[in-house]
DNA sequence: GGCGGGACCATTTTT
DNA sequence: TGGTCCCGCC
C-alpha cells in the first residue's frame, strides 16, 4: 500500500503537511507517526524542489533511522541528499568530522564502544600519575553521568555539597584527563561525541550559523528519550521559538529515565519553543481490549502532560485479553509453554514474550528449549563474534588507525583463534620498524606463513597496503571466508560466521545507501561501530525480550510474565518511590500496548523462594480484582 | 532435637 | 519488605 497523504486521518493530515515553526506531535502507541514523519519530510521537499537547504531527521536508535531513511526513499523515489534521517551520535560524527579540527579531532577519529577500552584509558591515566585513581569503574558511570546531563568540568562544583568538594576536584580532573586521551589517542565514545559536538556549537558562533543555514528543518522521532546532553545539541540547532522545529513524542513511554530521559523534558520543551500541539490519539495497532486497559493502567500517572487525550482503538481486530495464575515460577513458565505449544510452529514469529528482567526470560528460554520450542532472547547490543570476521574488521581498523597498538593486540589474538599460531604484537612491530614498512602490512606478511590465512593477507597486501582499495579488500576476503568456513563444516571452528557475515552485509548496505558508494574508510567505521550488530533469529523462533528492547515494535500475540510485586514492578522501584512507580508503570504500558491481538498476563505467587503479591498494575488495569 | 540468627535475592541498556 | 534453609549452639 503506498503511503500517502490521503490515507491519514485529520489529525494525522495536519501535522503531515506542517510547514514551519515548532510543532509537537503527541502521538501514542501505534499513532502511525513514523508515517507521520515521513510524509511530512517528503511533503517539505516537495514543496521546495528548488531549495538548497536540507532537513534533518533524527532518531535515537540506527534501525528507526534506516527504516525512516527507507521509507522516505520510496516516497520519492529516489535518494535525496538533501535529507539524512541520523542518530543524533552519527550527526554529531558529522559535525566533528567537519569541524573537530578545531578541538584537535582529526576526521578519521574511531568510535570507542566497549567499556574495557574506554577504562583502559582510566588506567592509562593512573600509570602515568597523572591522576590518582582507585576506582575506574565507579570514575567511568560518573564520567556517563556528566556525559548525558551535558555537565562541563567547570560546572561540575555547584553539582557537589560543600564537604564533597575534594571528590568534585578529582572527578574534575579525571574528567579533563579522559577526555584528553581521547583527543590524543583521535578516539571518540559515545558520550564524548555529544561533548565536544556541543563545544563546538557553543563556543564557535561560525559554525553554529553554519549548521543551521543548511539543516533549516528538524524532526525529531521518540523526542523522549531525549537526555539532556542532546536536548542541549537540539537547543543550539533550534534556537528561538520560531524554528523549524517538528517533534513527535509520548509522555506516556520514557521508559529510559535511568539513562537521562525525562517526563521534564517535553515541558521543558514547551516552555522553550511554546510550540503548536497535535495529539494523535488514535491506536491502530491495539484491539478495543487492550486500548481499554492501557487507558485505565496510565491514569494513574500523575505526572503526565495536561489535556492528554485518552486513546482510541481503530483496529478492526478482535483482541483477547487472559489472565493467568501460578503457584511459582516454574508453573508459570510450564502455562506460557502450553499458551505458545497452541500456536502453530510457521506462526511462532508472531510471538513476543515479555519480562520485566532478563532472569525471567533466561529461566522460560531454557524451558522452551527443553520442550523443543526455538525460543531466543533478543539481547543489548552485540559485537561480531566469528574470528574471521572479526580479522576482517581490526584488519580495516588498523588500515584506518595505522600505529594502533590496541587493535594489533586483538588482530593478533583473533587470528590465534583461526590457525592456532600466536603472532606477538611486539614482533610485528619490530618488524614493521626494521622494514621501514606498515604495521599492518608486517603483520599481513607474518600472518601468510599460516596456510590458511595465506591467501587473506596476499589479498590484504594488494588491496589494503597498495591501494587503500578497503571495498574491494572487503569484498574479497568474503570470498576467501566462505571457503575456509567450508573446510572447517565443523560449526565451532568458527562459530557464528554466517550470522556475522549476514549482519555485515546489512550494515554495510545501511551506511551505503546514506553515505553513498564511494563513502570512505573512517566513515565506513565510525558507523559500522555506531550500529549494533542484532542476532539473526531462525524462523519459527518465540521471541523473548525485556520490555526497554521491545519498544517500538508490534506483535499478534504478546505474553507478559513475571506481573508480581517486586518483579514488574522492581523492587528497586517499590523501594525508591512514586516517581520510579510511575515509570515502572510506563514500562507496563509500553510493554501490553505491543500486542495487536492477543494479550496474556501471568503471575506466580512465588518467586525464587519468595511470596509475591500479583502486580499493583494488574488490578489498576482492571483485570484483577484488589 | 529444637532453637535463634544470619544469609539469601533484588532492573532496564540505546548510542 | 519477605519465606526458607542451613548452620551453630545449647
Amino acid at each position: 500500500m503506498s503511503l500517502t497523504v490521503d490515507t491519514l486521518n485529520e489529525n494525522q493530515r495536519q501535522a503531515a503537511e506542517w510547514l514551519d515553526g515548532p510543532l509537537l506531535v503527541l502521538a501514542g502507541p501505534g499513532s502511525g507517526k513514523t508515517a507521520v514523519l515521513t510524509l511530512r519530510i517528503a511533503n517539505l521537499i516537495r514543496n521546495n524542489p528548488d531549495e538548497t537547504y536540507r532537513i534533518l531527521g533524527v532518531t535515537f536508535t540506527v534501525k528507526a533511522a534506516n527504516e525512516m531513511q527507507k521509507r522516505i526513499q520510496e516516497l520519492l523515489g529516489e535518494n535525496n541528499r538533501r535529507i539524512q534521517v541520523r542518530t543524533i551520535h552519527s550527526f554529531c560524527t558529522d559535525i566533528l568530522r567537519q569541524h573537530g579540527s578545531h578541538l584537535g579531532l582529526r576526521p578519521d577519529f574511531s568510535v570507542i564502544t566497549d567499556d574495557k577500552d574506554r577504562i583502559a584509558l582510566l588506567k592509562e591515566l593512573k600509570d602515568q600519575n597523572i591522576i590518582e585513581i582507585d576506582d575506574p569503574e565507579d570514575l567511568l558511570k560518573k564520567i556517563d553521568i556528566m556525559f548525558t546531563h551535558g555537565i562541563n568540568a567547570e560546572d561540575l562544583p555547584a553539582h557537589f555539597k560543600e564537604e564533597q568538594q575534594e571528590s568534585c576536584l578529582i572527578l574534575q580532573a579525571v574528567f579533563k584527563g579522559y577526555l584528553q586521551k581521547l583527543t590524543e589517542g583521535n578516539q571518540l565514545d559515545f558520550g564524548s561525541m555529544l561533548y565536544f559536538s556541543r563545544k563546538l556549537l557553543e563556543t564557535m558562533p561560525r559554525i553554529a550559523r553554519q549548521v543551521k543555514t543548511v539543516y533549516r528543518y528538524i524532526c525529531v522521532d521518540e523526542f523522549q528519550d531525549t537526555n539532556l546532553a542532546q536536548y542541549k545539541i537540539l537547543k543550539l540547532l533550534a534556537e528561538s521559538n520560531t524554528a523549524n522545529l517538528f517533534v513527535v513524542a509520548d509522555d506516556d513511554q520514557v521508559i529510559f529515565q535511568w539513562n537521562g530521559a525525562d517526563p521534564k523534558r517535553l515541558e521543558a520543551l514547551k516552555k522553550d519553543y511554546l510550540p503548536k500541539i497535535i495529539q494523535l490519539p488514535e491506536n491502530y495497532r491495539c484491539p478495543q481490549e487492550v486500548v481499554d486497559i492501557a487507558n485505565r493502567l496510565i491514569a494513574h500517572n500523575s505526572n503526565r502532560l495536561e489535556a492528554k487525550e485518552i486513546g482510541v482503538s481503530h483496529s478492526q481486530k478482535q483482541g483477547v485479553i487472559k489472565i493467568a495464575e501460578f503457584s511459582d515460577l516454574d508453573a508459570e513458565v510450564e502455562g506460557l509453554i502450553a499458551e505458545l505449544e497452541v500456536i502453530p510452529k510457521n506462526q511462532r514469529e508472531s510471538c513476543l514474550v515479555i519480562a520485566r528482567s532478563n532472569k525471567l526470560l533466561s529461566q522460560a528460554q531454557a524451558a522452551l528449549k527443553n520442550r523443543g520450542i526455538e525460543a531466543e532472547i533478543v539481547n543489548k547490543h552485540q559485537d561480531f563474534t566469528s574470528s574471521l570476521v572479526l580479522t576482517l574488521y581490526y584488519s580495516i581498523k588498523l588500515a584506518n588507525a595505522p600505529d594502533s597498538r590496541s587493535i594489533l593486540n586483538k588482530l593478533c589474538s583473533v587470528t590465534t583463534l583461526i590457525n592456532g599460531i600466536t603472532l606477538s604484537a611486539e614482533d610485528v612491530v619490530a618488524k614493521a620498524n626494521v622494514e621501514s614498512i606498515t604495521i599492518l602490512r608486517a603483520f599481513f606478511l607474518m600472518a601468510s606463513e599460516s596456510e590458511s590465512l595465506l591467501d587473506f593477507c596476499m589479498l590484504g597486501q594488494r588491496t589494503l597496503c597498495d591501494f587503500m582499495d578497503f571495498k574491494s579488500f572487503v569484498l574479497e576476503s568474503f570470498q576467501c571466508f566462505d571457503i575456509l568456513n567450508k573446510q572447517f563444516s565443523d560449526d565451532d571452528f568458527y562459530p557464528d560466521y554466517s550470522d556475522d557475515k549476514v549482519n555485515w552485509h546489512r550494515i554495510s548496505d545501511d551506511i551505503h545507501r546514506e553515505h553513498g558508494e564511494g563513502v570512505s574508510l573512517h566513515v565506513f567505521l565510525q558507523e559500522l561501530d555506531l550500529t549494533p550488530k542484532s542476532k539473526v533469529l531462525l524462523k519459527d523462533c518465540v521471541r523473548l525480550q525485556t520490555v526497554h528492547t521491545a519498544k517500538g515494535m508490534e506483535f499478534d500475540n504478546v505474553f507478559i510474565i513475571g506481573l508480581a510485586e517486586d518483579q514488574f514492578p522492581t523492587y528497586f522501584a517499590i523501594k525508591n518511590g512514586d516517581k520510579s512507580i510511575q515509570e515502572e508503570r510506563r514500562s507496563c504500558f509500553v510493554a501490553i500496548t505491543r500486542s495487536s491481538r492477543y494479550l496474556y498476563l501471568s503471575y506466580a505467587k512465588k518467586y525464587f523462594g519468595w511470596a509475591k503479591k500479583p502486580s499493583r498494575f494488574l488490578t489498576e488495569m482492571g483485570v484483577l480484582d484488589g
